[in-house]
RNA sequence: GCCCUGGUAGUGUAGUCCGGUUAUCAUGAAGCCCUGUCGAGGCUUCGACCCGGGUUCGAAUCCCGGCCAGGGCG
């Protein structure tokens, strides 16, 4: 224990055990720790949907994601700056990533343009194009505050052709090289924030293996996979996948963004994933879809009317221990923002517990049992 | 008893004056989807012209009668 916090002083991220290409690790921020593998529930805005932050915390949650750019528009970075940062502002002390907003270069209606120099955006509140770079985008994280920053990447739709995919690799990698060494990054990585890379390449693996060679050079604290899980079939994912984490230092955490649903998110571990983060579950909760032992459930469906059992018997969620599926599924017929917040927390909780297990099982040397007996009784 | 309005999916409605494709839209119901910016979101399907008669090639639409609802007069 003591080699290990030894250890984790000087790096932020120890290995404590590894089976095949699955790890369990911890991440050490200056928010207390992340136990890996995680899921960070997605709080673009500063709270995760209709989920409160001791709600969050009592459903296992040890980190969460909020969006930089959409922050500094709106209330402004320098406003939580003055509120004592991100954690005092929304009340969430453990562990806080931001990402850079690269990612909404997909959404049309904020994207503009790309330029040499970075991305202009449209603010989504008020229409105004602005053109946000890589050492900004770090400048704005530093106010924040949050624990681990993103560089900013440039992030290339599913369906790219492979020389648009280089491009927009090869333009995220010079972006991140210049986050690293932007005064910002250096004066708030010395306050101890963590700044990850995010690795690009589309769904081509040769293109995904030379750019994370390329920033596993630099001295970053954590690799991020970006790019993935935008539409592409899992066949052209994990090989994606795969050659982006065989180029990726073993002493750092990857985290692999964007990625929620149950059985994938256990193929990532195996083949090797720390961290990840994902509307999915919130968001198809408010939908209707409900992750059990079993499988996916719509708790809106008429079999659900009379059915006074929880949503899952084996989970240990606020909502599962104290309602029945017949109440949450009344609840989602009448609109009920009650419905939506219970719905949430037993997703997520359903994760966390997914990822403590499989941690567990890594530990104990028994992942692929639990991958296999998992994969047996889930069906998606 | 008389007069005036009005009856269109489960609900709320458009269309009616001036007759003409598969009758509009919302909501609802059933099913599918959602993955680093998560909206009470997206997609598919289902579901109605109050009843009866008349005019007409053709009626939700025009005419007559009935029933029902609201208003007025007695």
């Amino acid at each position: 224990m003591t080699a290990l916090l030894l250890q984790s002083m000087t790096r932020h991220f120890s290995l404590e055990a590894k089976q095949g290409h699955a790890r369990a690790g911890i991440l050490i921020t200056r928010h207390g720790t992340l136990e890996t593998p995680a899921f960070m529930p997605v709080a673009t805005k500063a709270t995760a949907k209709y989920v409160e932050p001791r709600e969050l915390v009592e459903a296992g949650t040890q980190a969460v994601i909020s969006n930089a750019f959409l922050l500094s528009l709106k209330p402004g970075h320098e406003l939580i700056k003055k509120a004592g940062g991100i954690h005092k502002f929304m009340n969430f002390d453990r562990v806080i990533f931001t990402d850079c907003g690269g990612f909404q270069m997909l959404r049309e209606g904020i994207f503009v343009s790309t330029k040499p120099q970075g991305i202009v955006f449209k603010s989504p509140y008020t229409g105004k194009e602005a053109l946000i770079t890589p050492e900004e985008i770090m400048a704005i994280q530093a106010d924040l505050g949050s624990d681990v920053a993103m560089v900013l990447d440039y992030v290339a739709p599913y369906g790219a052709t492979i020389e648009q995919v280089k491009e927009a690799a090869t333009i995220s990698n010079r972006w991140a090289e210049w986050s690293l060494h932007s005064d910002a990054a250096k004066k708030s990585r010395e306050e101890g924030q963590l700044i990850f890379a995010i690795v690009h390449g589309g769904i081509y693996p040769e293109v995904r293996k030379s750019h994370a060679a390329y920033l596993a050079r630099w001295n970053f604290d954590g690799y991020s996979i970006g790019g993935l899980s935008i539409g592409e079939p899992p066949e052209k994912m994990f090989p994606a996948l795969e050659a982006a984490l065989s180029e990726l230092p073993e002493d750092k955490p990857r985290y692999l963004m964007g990625l929620g649903s149950p059985l994938e998110i256990l193929e990532a571990v195996k083949r090797g994933v720390d961290i990840f983060d994902s509307a999915y579950p919130t968001q198809t909760a408010r939908h209707n879809s409900l992750m059990t032992r079993k499988g996916i459930i719509k708790i809106s469906s008429p079999k659900y009317a009379e059915d006074f059992s929880p949503v899952d018997e084996t989970c240990d969620c606020y909502a599962c221990k104290n309602f029945s599926r017949a109440y949450i599924h009344f609840l989602s017929k009448v609109n009920e923002p009650a419905g939506k917040q219970l719905k949430s927390i037993h997703n997520i909780r359903f994760l966390q517990k997914l990822v403590s297990d499989a941690r567990r099982a890594i530990i104990e040397g028994s992942f692929d049992e639990f991958f296999e007996s998992f994969k047996a009784s889930f069906k998606s």
